[in-house]
DNA sequence: CTGGCCGTC
DNA sequence: GACGGCCAG
């Protein structure tokens, strides 16, 4: 019996083992089929939510997911859920950039940022992440970076990122897709050629039944944008024809038709 | 908070 | 190249 009983416990441990391997793998698993959307909802809680990629390159990360574009040497949308116990104040010291392994493509090179003029502008921000050091610096791949104009990502994008965590702290938890317009002849800096978008989103989803809510901003990459930003809100339908992402296929559609048509700021407390 | 730049090792 | 310190909006 005993000799039993110590068999199966190898049996558990051994699972265990390779249940932990299965997880690691699938975390950076990259999605060949285009517009394959797997059924993730039982992997990651805010995947059900994840936008269609137009590349074909979705990349899982622990903390995030992305779709790759490699003609422009960036993530289309980079999507995560932030919730309110994310949202911590701890000082971490800012790792360097690193390249993106998942990426088959290879991600861009930190150095074609160097002396371009333009910011590593994280698109899941670090402040998001500030929970361990693993979730921190899991933002600093440069795959998770767009060229940002300095006094934009400093300046209304930054009062935009920190809106949003305002917004988790309130409502507890909020699901966020951001990213550049990809679209058209961008210039591009470094030997990577990564391009500039002249234009940045971000949505924001608060599930909660028929109650939720969802809103859209779309900003131009440059300085002296002083407007409140409530005046850079869009519609996601907006979004959706700029860059050709379907944000929410797995919402249901009459909600998603819904929400994605409007472009109201009244559901959102504002400073 | 958002970052870059530069001297030093 | 990596690191730490300093700088700006």
């Amino acid at each position: 019996m005993k000799k039993f009983l110590s068999i199966i416990g190898v049996i558990i441990i051994i699972g265990v083992y390779v249940y932990e391997q299965y997880l690691k793998t699938a975390d950076t698993d990259v999605d060949e089929e285009y517009n394959e959307q797997p059924d993730l909802r039982n992997k990651k809680d805010n995947a059900y939510y994840l936008p269609t990629s137009t590349t074909g390159q979705i990349v899982y990360h622990n903390n995030y997911t992305l779709s790759y574009n490699e003609a422009h040497e960036q993530a289309e949308w980079v999507a995560y859920e932030l919730k309110k116990s994310d949202i911590v104040y701890v000082d971490r010291k800012r790792p360097y950039f690193y390249e993106d392994k998942a990426v088959k493509t290879k991600s861009a090179d930190w150095r074609s940022y160097k002396k371009s003029g333009y910011d590593k502008g994280h698109l899941c921000p670090a402040a998001d992440r500030r929970k361990t050091v693993e979730t921190y610096n899991e933002t600093f791949l440069t795959s998770n970076i767009s060229p940002q104009n300095h006094d934009f990502n400093a300046g209304i994008w930054n009062e935009l990122e920190q809106t949003v965590r305002s917004w988790a702290k309130s409502y507890q938890d909020v699901y966020v897709v951001t990213g550049g317009v990809l679209k058209g002849d961008l210039k591009t800096i470094g030997k990577d050629q990564v391009s500039v978008p002249n234009y940045f989103y971000k949505i924001i989803f608060k599930a909660d039944g028929a109650h939720s809510k969802m809103i859209a901003f779309l900003m131009p990459n440059r300085a002296n944008e002083k407007k409140p930003i409530k005046s850079y809100v869009v519609s996601v339908d907006r979004i959706e024809a700029e860059t050709g992402i379907d944000f929410f296929p797995k919402l249901e559609d009459a909600l998603e038709i819904e929400l994605e048509a409007k472009a109201n700021t009244s559901d959102w407390r504002f400073r």
